[in-house]
DNA sequence: TTGAAAGCGCTAACAG
DNA sequence: CTGTTAGCGCTTTCAA
């Protein structure tokens, strides 16, 4: 079977305690013994057994990605998260398991009591999350991607909203643009009161327009294309000043586009359409194709799991970053029409 | 700290062996110790720690989910097998392990090597995949999501591309379509040739016309959007007398809708347009929405789960499943026009 | 039906 | 610089 430190150190000659000490680099040795050692491990192609490892160090080296359960109401860029994350957890030789758990603070607790893993990195946080007290309590180590209400203490990766918002808004003056609409996602969805990303995104949008003398238009849509089209009516209809729509919900962008064309709109000649923190992908599938600040999906993954790693190293550190979205310039934005 | 088994046996005057055997089931216990063993537990809040149980039973409990390393070529429907698959391993007390590795046997082997896993589902395998070879040489139990070419001895689970095919043909002979078009992906991209879902759409697609007397058009196309609408020009010039399409790549599918739109043709008045085994989400998206066989991703991650615990219980046991797509009706498909 | 004890393969004092 | 050894927390014989 698999070879063990033991048959290693009796190739080598030495004690079990000495290929530790190179495996780890935690004392020094000799080099020819160290070359000894490393000599037998390639002949009897060691491999250090991780949960061995494990249970003696107390660190399993797994962090845990805890995203949300429902296979259906997710965003296409999970997947990014997904492997974003779980390349930054390889690349600093660790795993990544994946907990599809919802806001369900026993199951979490019940994984979590496993010891199974390290730490826990959160994914779609609502400002009030029992998740993390949970972790809190559990005392375990944790990083959100998201923010809750209160952050003291709470190392997070997440969306610098304001500046996203802003590259839409620029984008859109650039163009000549002064009457623009904002379609938010609707908090009335089960579990989505509080979602940060609407709170944060409509904030913005409504600080940086009255910045900048434009009267804010907010509307509400579900994260559908039929609602997309619904909501499309519903601005032509109560503010036909509008030549430009920022939506949030990569789904509802798409609608609009159809809605407002279906209608007789060219977009972007008559109206310009922009999806706020979607994905290139969604957005290269309109037509025409949507001008996008997309979301740094897989950025987030990736980050989260290093703040987490860094907090595993040091139970003080504090990472707090925000990464904003990136403008990719597509079809559905052009000037303003002259009214 | 945390309770071990330790202090549960205490608690409750046993020896800790009792508390493994009401724990696992594996011995008769009166009732009354079992009573007091269970009461300490939960005064306790006594958690068993997979690590040491790992270590101790040489059994996991962890599996891993090999995926495609490329965040960016890679389907929209990632995420639903990876959900699938992570509900699947937690019903079974397991956990998902995720590790993004291209066709890199040795990164393969190095990561199991560790013994962290029990096993391995392999996804997206292709014709002759190096690392099945890998796999059955390290002696590790292993299910794929695809199919090799040669399949003797190993389990699998995988799209059943013929009846999914002729969920398409039946649908549109249905509707009167009589010259049908099949828009393939293209193996000229590098790591897709011999993709199974590739080979094995077009074989039932022509395998299937034949049996109805239809002369078969086949087509390739990039999985892009751009793409499609490209492949859309060269399906008219090409073969004018086409009345439908079926469009394996969804992004393609996208394109091609687009292409027809703007080249005034009306869809699906004028030729109807088909996504076969791309997501309902995506299908959504279009104007107007596609008509597709949703392809079973979330299921085939489960079952793929599913076919490796069934193989540790039973290294004999050989799973070969095979799931259709399913037929979710659109506005992209009608009656076929007069001509 | 229960208990004692020997590991699982490795880490990390501590001793030399 | 290297070796000895006591665990990590659990499973699993074997004996009682």
């Amino acid at each position: 079977m698999a070879a063990t430190m033991k048959d290693v150190a009796e190739a080598a000659g030495v004690s079990i305690a000495t290929v530790s000490f190179v495996l780890n680099d935690t004392k020094p040795v000799t080099p020819e013994t160290r070359r000894r050692i490393e000599q037998a491990m390639a002949d009897l192609g060691f491999r250090r057994n991780m949960v061995a490892r494990a249970l003696a160090s107390r660190r399993t080296r797994i962090i845990a990605l805890v995203c949300p359960f429902a296979a259906d109401r997710t965003a296409h860029s999970l997947k990014d998260f997904f492997i974003g994350a779980a390349q930054a957890a390889n690349e600093a030789d660790h795993h990544l398991v994946i907990w599809p758990v919802s806001n369900d603070g026993e199951a979490l607790a019940s994984l979590v009591g496993q010891k199974l893993v390290d730490g826990v990195v959160l994914m779609e946080v609502g400002l009030d999350d029992a998740r993390v007290e949970v972790l809190r309590e559990l005392n375990t180590p944790f990083a959100l991607i998201g923010r809750t209400r209160d952050m003291t203490g709470v190392p997070y990766v997440d969306i610098d909203f304001e500046t996203s918002m802003r590259l839409c808004l620029d984008h859109l003056a650039d163009l000549g643009h002064r009457r623009i609409a904002f379609v938010n996602g609707s908090e009335e969805v089960p579990g989505m009161a509080g979602f940060g990303p609407y709170v944060r995104t409509e904030e913005a949008y409504r600080t940086l327009s009255r910045k900048r003398r434009m009267r804010p238009a907010v509307f509400r849509s579900l994260g559908t294309v039929r609602a997309g089209r619904q909501v499309a009516r519903e601005v032509l209809e109560s503010t036909p000043d509008v030549t430009a729509m920022i939506v949030l919900e990569e789904a509802t962008a798409t609608g609009v586009v159809a809605e407002l064309t279906h209608q007789g709109h060219k977009v972007p000649a008559d109206i310009s359409v922009l999806s706020v923190l979607g994905s290139v992908e969604v957005a290269a599938m309109t037509d025409p194709p949507l001008t996008t600040v997309a979301g740094p999906s897989a950025e987030l993954g990736r980050l989260g799991v290093e703040a987490l790693l860094r907090r595993l190293e040091d139970p003080n550190d504090l990472t707090a970053l925000l990464r904003a979205g990136e403008l990719v310039i597509g079809e559905s934005t052009g000037p303003a029409p002259h009214r």
